[in-house]
DNA sequence: TTGACAGGCAAGCATTGGCTTGCCTATCAT
DNA sequence: ATGATAGGCAAGCCAATGCTTGCCTGTCAA
């Protein structure tokens, strides 16, 4: 859907958030691994991939591909939003 | 749910929030004929209603009866959840 | 070149969530 | 007391979502 709050609405893209946050630039691999280690998820390979599109297409991530290997990084600026949107008082439009 | 990401989640939801930006402590049908209005949004009064009790346990706002009328209030410092959590660069917890 | 490894595509299932419809309770004015 | 107004409860429908299973493509080492 391409949209940031439907994003971080499940519980476990959130904790692919935290994982990236913790080591940026994994590949999908690392992350089921790190999410079954750290966060005691344990899903799919299929179920992550999925997770780490909708994110994508979110701009919460971005990727960059090397070989066979495929590497995430994170991008929390889209999140700022939320902050200009209710968190700020006086509803200030900063620049861009 | 009792979520906050996923009361979040619906562009209802957000749309009211809003509409608590604008004008605070609104009722039911006042927050119903200001969506309509300037948000472009027709639900239903108890669609919006069951919106208001997700947004209440998610603790974005807190309601207050008087005789029949029950005022609407917003609250987002559940938000700043989300900010502490990814846009803090070094993980701050800062003292509550 | 063959096998192991990293990832992608797509169909299918089960559950959830948003919204509606229908009816009921409570408060206030006349 | 009666009607109008503000709100609540609950069942039900439909579409979307999260996850799985099964299979396929591409890259690299031996």
């Amino acid at each position: 859907m391409s949209d940031l709050f439907e994003a971080i609405a499940a519980p476990a893209r959130r904790a692919i958030l935290d994982v990236l946050r913790e080591r940026d630039g994994q590949t999908l691999f690392e992350i089921c691994t790190r999410l079954a280690m750290t966060k005691d998820l344990t899903l799919t390979r299929q179920a992550i991939s999925q997770h780490l599109d909708v994110l994508e297409s979110a701009g919460l991530l971005s990727t960059k591909r090397e070989g066979r290997y495929k590497y995430h990084y994170l991008d929390t600026t889209p999140l700022e939003e939320i902050v200009d949107r209710w968190l700020t008082p006086d509803r200030k439009k900063r620049g861009k």
